[in-house]
DNA sequence: CATTTTTCACGAAACGTTTCATGAATATTG
DNA sequence: CAATATTCATGAAACGTTTCGTGAAAAATG
């Protein structure tokens, strides 16, 4: 009886989805199939610009035309193995080096029609492996990497490309030079006259590349016979203590700086701060030079004199790295050159 | 004869593919029901949090950590057409408000658990439709989009929340109370002393909220008594239009400015540049407010004094749409208040 | 203890593609 | 003109999930 009212309840939503036909879904490629009178296959061969006989392709164009049909990624992705599609793995948006990457890394991607996974992850290691692991089972083609997480787990299967920092020989990293960028900032003060100068760094105890600036640093220091000083903060000390060092050093005449190298232009803006409200002209009394290139508006002129990082080469090289077949000829680091900018904070 | 042969290729092909069994593909559900010896469907409760009897569930999540199992989303949108992906189309990632636009809709959706494809258009209408496109072949969940484009075509399958530019009374737009804004910097500039101004804007045949700012700035200045001025670059006028403008104000000391509201904070920046080459000082002898809410390195002081979009609300709001079922409970336009901040570039 | 009801794991079907063996139709050759 | 070779549209199978009707076993009831 009841098994009865069972296959009742059965049949009539058999009759329903029967009478509903499929009105309200997507037409698929058996829809164009059946409009233009011809084998699924052909359809999937016109979709994916097989050669199929003309007239053939015609009729299915036009059926395409007609029902307005359009490809299921997903139905793709999953026969396929294949999606066209890159994560990219960075902590935000709204710094002015990471935003230009991200826009030039798009850019990249777009011009070899591969779409791109953002993943904001705020310096967030935890954030960072969830990311990878949404990456991997979403089945991405590759994912990008700026990250900050040491363990970071990846997937054999899911090449990688890391930025600005090595993960282990068969992971690609892209940097730019930063040993040859300190060395640049150095010598582009002993060039415009400094005696005195100093090296302002935030610490991060990860090995990554752009720690390299600061043996560059020493190196066209010492190349060019320029006393220098280093102050580095560490983990858990406030902005202040930088305040703290420069007016120990200022006020005192002797160990004056008239030059300041700082680790990033977020930082050289932070410092050129300080100095005037301590009452130091830049660039009059005191030259600074930043790194990254930032740009007032991302492309308008520079915030201050800096050391320039080749963005949208960095962009370029790591989608070249992450879309290229042969695992074998990927270098274990490629470092791009860096350019110094004038940016108002230096005689020139 | 050659029939023989094919079937031995055919053959020949799958004793290969037994061979081989899947050694390098990732492992699927099947494999996980068979290593924990239970059925397909229970394997997908389990993943799903479904209720399954606890012996079950136990074996299944053991399979699962051996094997290190991952879903394949594909297969998951393919079937549910349901992706928890939405699009986001941008002009670009590099002006501050589109970078901060960006990360704080990330931020909402990955609060949502929803992934986000980034679409970085150029303000290029083509590229606009394309990524429309793609984000619906895609199946993305829905697209936030604020584009240029007053022909864009929308699929009305996908929900789509437009920011800045009303599209139609089905497709909801979130934006900041521009009218309000341009009234708030016409009465900050009132209350700053100022005893005649001037608006400057870039044209834009588009008929979009932002455009909105002109008339919200002359209303305060009407209901304050300011005396006014206009100057809107139209298409393809260079910036040097703006240059004339205030040099022929500027030195005839009747009508010179001493406020200006600049419908951008990018352009306040420029605008900025020019008086400073003229010789003017700000805030000193022109006070300038721009639009937007910029700050130096995404979250450092302003650039400038500036009417403050509500950003981080703007983002929660257009996910929070996007993702609401209820399509009829959408308001056609959500207004949000906007604030003023000083920036350096008036007297407070 | 017999009967009815409930519970729940099972596994086949379906989602929309791509791939590829099949065989009919055409082209080439002797 | 016959025999062989080539071309190419066809449609079934497979990709890895989710859904849901089925039926066996357990629980509740008389």
């Amino acid at each position: 009886m009841i098994e009865v009212y069972y296959k009742i309840i059965a049949i009539s939503r058999k009759v329903w989805s029967v009478m509903m036909e499929k009105s309200n879904s997507a037409p698929t490629m058996k829809d164009v199939a059946k409009e233009a009178g011809v084998a699924l296959g052909t359809v999937s061969k016109v979709v994916n610009g097989l050669p199929v006989g003309e007239p053939y392709r015609i009729r299915v164009e036009e059926a395409i035309r007609k029902l307005n049909y359009q490809v299921n990624s997903y139905a793709q992705g999953l026969k396929a193995n294949r999606t066209h599609t890159a994560a990219l793995l960075i902590p935000n948006t709204y710094l002015p080096f990471f935003a230009s990457l991200v826009y030039h890394i798009n850019l990249a991607l777009l011009k070899r029609k591969y779409r791109m996974l953002l993943c904001s992850t705020d310096y967030d290691p935890g954030l960072e492996q969830e990311y990878v692991a949404m990456a991997q089972q979403n089945k991405v083609d590759g994912i990008i990497g700026l990250t900050y997480n040491p363990d970071l787990i990846l997937d054999e299967t899911t090449p990688f490309i890391a930025i600005d920092r090595s993960m282990g020989p068969r992971i690609p990293c892209v940097t730019s030079d930063n040993f040859a960028g300190g060395q640049l900032a150095a010598e582009k003060l002993a060039d415009l006259g400094c005696r005195n100068v100093a090296f302002l760094r935030i610490g991060s105890s990860l090995n990554n590349e752009p720690n390299k600036r600061k043996a560059g640093f020493e190196n066209g220091c010492l190349s060019r016979g320029l006393p220098y000083e280093m102050k580095i903060l560490n983990d858990g000390e406030s902005y202040e203590e930088f305040a703290l060092f420069l007016k120990e050093h200022m006020q005192n005449g002797k160990l004056a700086f008239d030059g300041i190298f700082c680790v990033t232009d977020t930082l050289a803006h932070l410092i050129i701060k300080m100095l005037s409200d301590m009452g130091l002209r830049v660039p009059e009394d005191v030259q600074v030079i930043g790194f990254d290139g930032t740009r007032h508006f991302g492309d308008q002129e520079y915030t201050c004199s800096t050391i320039v990082q080749p963005v949208p080469e960095i962009a370029e090289m790591c989608v070249e790295l992450l879309l290229q077949e042969n695992r074998q000829a990927k270098p274990p680091l490629v470092c791009l050159p860096v350019s110094y900018a004038y940016g108002g904070t230096t005689n020139k």
